[in-house]
DNA sequence: ATGCAGATAATCT
DNA sequence: GATTATCTGCATG
């Protein structure tokens, strides 16, 4: 292997066609490539279909919102969330079944100067979240500290803006990009080409799971799976309500709790 | 280390 | 009008 070089086979469609609680635990080891940026997967959640998983966002049936998950296995389904941040998934089960595996972090494995630029500074057609509109552009955040490796990737939306992955990403086919992965060449893959490589898989007995991240319904179903030990893996957060503005809640005057 | 509040807009009820 | 598959900065221990 050259420096600076990684080398790997893309996984094939094939291997997205199955049950999204199956796909997830063994996509952990694998890498995601998307242009000159790839992150190698430590911590991912499934979500199931409608009818089947309250937290899914197929739950309650297709919308153009989520039309996406119901398409062929191996796309991107990126979606907007909190007025700020984009999500990456991986849809799974053939089409006509909505189901995905959310992303939540990895490790940069290639392309770390663009991932740190686009981590720290506003730029890169997106608005990051809770930043400061300054940034030096020499990989310091506005606070002065450059942002560790480790953190890079290290969270859902982070790891979205690491590979450069925004609302036109949505339906991006991340088989399509094997060509190229073929070539051996990673860092030759163009902007809006992608594919997920084989990577070296998590060894089973490195492999935890417990309840997903962030969700309000089917808090006890263990679908998030993380490589124990990786210092990629985002701290585990739990659901909060938030009470926006006790004012606005009640106009009659009831106030709640 | 942990916890809270605020940001900010698409989506859904 | 309420919720959201989140992140960050600042506060506290």
């Amino acid at each position: 292997m050259g420096s600076g070089e990684l080398s790997s086979a893309a996984l094939p469609r094939g291997f997205f066609d199955r049950p999204s609680h199956e796909v997830a635990p063994e996509l952990l080891g694998r890498v995601l490539v998307h242009g000159p940026v790839a992150v190698r997967l430590t911590e991912v959640e499934a979500y199931g279909g409608p009818g089947e998983d309250p937290a899914a966002h197929t739950y309650r049936g297709k919308t153009p919102r989520n039309a996406v998950m119901f398409g062929p296995p191996g796309h991107l389904y990126v979606y907007f969330t909190y007025g700020m941040h984009f999500c990456a998934n991986l849809v799974c089960l053939p089409e006509g079944f909505g189901s995905a595996v959310l992303l939540r972090a990895g490790e940069v494995v290639a392309g770390i100067d663009e991932a740190r630029a686009r981590r720290t500074s506003t730029g890169n057609g997106r608005t990051s979240a809770g930043n400061s509109p300054t940034s030096t552009g020499n990989g310091t955040a506005a606070s002065g500290r450059a942002i560790p490796d480790r953190d890079l990737a290290r969270g859902p939306a982070r790891l979205a803006v690491a590979l450069g992955l925004l609302r036109e990403h949505n339906g991006l086919d991340a088989i399509a990009g094997a060509s190229f992965a073929a070539d051996r060449r990673l860092t030759g893959i163009p902007h809006g080409a992608a594919a997920v490589l084989e990577g070296r898989p998590a060894e089973a007995a490195s492999i935890r799971s417990g309840p997903r991240t962030g969700i309000s319904t089917a808090k006890d179903t263990p679908w998030r799976f993380w490589i124990d030990g990786d210092p990629t893996v985002s701290p585990y957060r739990a659901h909060v309500p938030r009470r926006r503005n006790a004012a606005a809640t009640s106009v009659g005057g009831a106030s709640r709790s």
